[in-house]
DNA sequence: CTCATTGCAAAGAGTTTGCATTTCT
DNA sequence: AGAAATGCAAACTCTTTGCAATGAG
């Protein structure tokens, strides 16, 4: 937590009491979360005392996105989900029950490498999904 | 595209004229295709006597999706992206101009396969998202 | 003190649903 | 004929915007 908070520092970010709570809501979730989830969150944790507007929520998820402290993850729902950057791993979602599973890849970066190489229109690659999706041993 | 009446067919799918003049549309383009732009170019097209209607094309790329006749992509937009599942394969975005382009890979499925090898909750998977995002030559 | 952040209400985009009508097979 | 597909209007969900009030640096 508190190496996230000299990260906002260090990009300029204010730490206001709603960031830091929403930075601290990722940092203590291993998976991707949505403007819902922070909400309900948020506004069903007693030692906040007003709660979090919904509006707030979604202003500092573009801030956080655009400072490339959260990244998008593509969970296939309807809503957007982010992580923080530095995490940066890759999921197995459970097509029924939603879990997420996380694993971490090398060779991912090395075939991106080789993809750009090749590539007639693209010279850098600044971001990529790679999730996998099915149906987990529970659910099966 | 005979082809592709014959897909639907096999997945007990009706050949409407709706569905028949989406999947033509899919057929004719490469890049990923989203509900507006469906419309907007089935109702521009002067061979198509009324136009169709929104909530038709909701509903048949629903099903298509549901028959895995279209596989959805994600390209980070506000609004869902489909290819014909059969063509399986992976693009390049360019974050300014929104240009696509294609890329085959077989290490990805290699990857996977390894993936689920070590994965404690799931055994196999269904669908994978990998995309890549940069900034085009033209763009740079 | 100043500018960024917040909250509220309202609007907006994309998508879904109910129901009566039409169309494939 | 019978089941599935369609169109229209209205609803719904997620997200964004305008504006006045508040708060961090």
């Amino acid at each position: 937590m508190e190496e996230l908070i000299k990260i906002t520092k260090s990009k300029g970010v204010k730490a206001t009491p709603a960031l830091l709570s929403i930075l601290e809501l990722f940092n203590n979730n291993k998976f991707p979360l949505n403007a819902e989830f922070i909400i309900n969150n948020i506004n069903s944790n007693k030692k906040v005392l007003k709660g979090i507007n919904e509006t707030t929520v979604y202003r500092i998820l573009d801030k956080l996105e655009d400072k490339d402290i959260l990244r998008r993850v593509d969970l296939r729902k309807d809503s957007f989900y982010f992580e923080l950057t530095y995490k940066h791993h890759h999921h197995i979602i459970c097509l029924k029950c939603n879990t997420v599973e996380d694993f971490e890849n090398k060779e991912v970066e090395k075939s991106i490498k080789k993809i750009v190489e090749k590539s007639s229109k693209f010279r850098k690659i600044n971001e990529h999904s790679f999730e996998l999706f099915g149906i987990c041993r529970k659910c099966n």
